[in-house]
DNA sequence: ATCAGATGACAGTGAGTACTGACAGTCAAT
DNA sequence: ATTGACTGTCAGTACTCACTGTCATCTGAT
């Protein structure tokens, strides 16, 4: 079994060119090493998809990321400022982490692919609401004190969007902090910070 | 005047490279390009840098950012949270711009041209060194409160750099917000998270 | 067995690219 | 005026790339 599992070739395509496209960049990548990694023939690749650019959007509509956060929270909010802090953080980067390479892609090729950067929306104007109007509700419930709600959620958003980019090529420049510890201590901060 | 001013026709290319690799990537550039927008042809280009590679890897000899941060700290800190954090803050920005078409290079080509990225170091561990003894030094001066002065640090960086990150492209995802005004709350939330 | 759909091997096209060589023009210093 | 350093124009080379056409092969359902 060389990398065949169970997928369908359209998949295996997908996930090649995903791959590929995010370590080396859409003009480093020929459509030929993309059929071969995938296993499959160059004339496939085209015979499925048509262009080299159709089979990159095709891969962003497959593997998009959910918009799971708005359920998420709405749900499992417990209006404890460190607790849901947490959990906000931990969502953040399991999300994140999980649609990194495509995330890379729309960093790396936002100058020749117009329309990709928004598609992935790095920054998720859903969480920034999503937080603003938890501060807001929190400061009302006299659980938070008297701040700009919005810069608050954005800084928070920053710093974990930050982290976030200093892991992505995972050849660590700070290998003696694990994410896990570091959310804990910046979750701390700001509860620190913002309980009255 | 198209666009010569009194630049060397070496520095017009060096330039005219950095501005178009930074947009659309090494791959997505040809040498007959950056040498029309550089006013040349594209034999001088040859002529003086030999290769395409050389003259990107001569762009960042010419064009990287210095270590300035180290004697600057050392003589404008006035132990007093708030100010100092917000001059490091600012400087820290201050250098990312001035450099951020090298840096969002060496992001985009690091599957491509390794080495690169090291030059660079978007994260300077020289600047987090400093801040993490600058913690230290403040808290044995009974200005601080109790924590991990390294993972602070890193948190406070980690918060810069994703403010710095999100307005690289300039297309603010966020443009009610004011990099300035990001500032002054971080900066405050800190303060207020980390003095006794 | 047969048929339909998907795939591969192979050759090829047209465009683009990094890079070179030959030759001529410009301009300042001597 | 002559030299020399620098530059532009133009043609060309060797190569790669996205993409196509042709035909044989394979697979599974009927």
């Amino acid at each position: 079994m060389s990398s065949g599992n169970n997928l369908s070739n359209d998949d295996k395509l997908l996930l090649a060119a995903i791959d590929l496209i995010a370590e080396k960049g859409y003009n480093g990548v020929s459509t030929q090493e993309i059929a071969t990694v995938a296993g499959l023939s160059e004339k496939t690749l085209f015979r499925r998809f048509g262009s080299k650019q159709n089979l990159l959007e095709k891969a962003f509509d497959r593997f998009h990321y959910a918009e799971e956060m708005t359920k998420l929270f709405n749900e499992k909010l417990v209006w404890e400022l460190q607790i849901d802090l947490l959990l906000i953080s931990r969502t953040y980067h399991k999300i994140m982490n999980r649609n990194r390479k495509m995330i890379m892609i729309s960093i790396k090729e936002e100058g020749n692919l117009p329309g990709f950067r928004e598609r992935t929306q790095i920054h998720p104007r859903q969480l920034l609401d999503i937080l603003t109007n938890y501060f807001m509700a929190m400061y009302e419930k006299g659980k938070l004190i008297r701040t700009d709600p919005e810069l608050q959620a954005l800084s928070f958003m920053m710093l974990n969007f930050g982290a976030f980019m200093n892991n992505l090529d995972s050849n660590d420049n700070f290998p003696s902090v694990s994410l896990e510890t570091f959310i804990m201590e910046s979750v701390q901060t700001f509860t620190r910070a913002l309980t009255p």
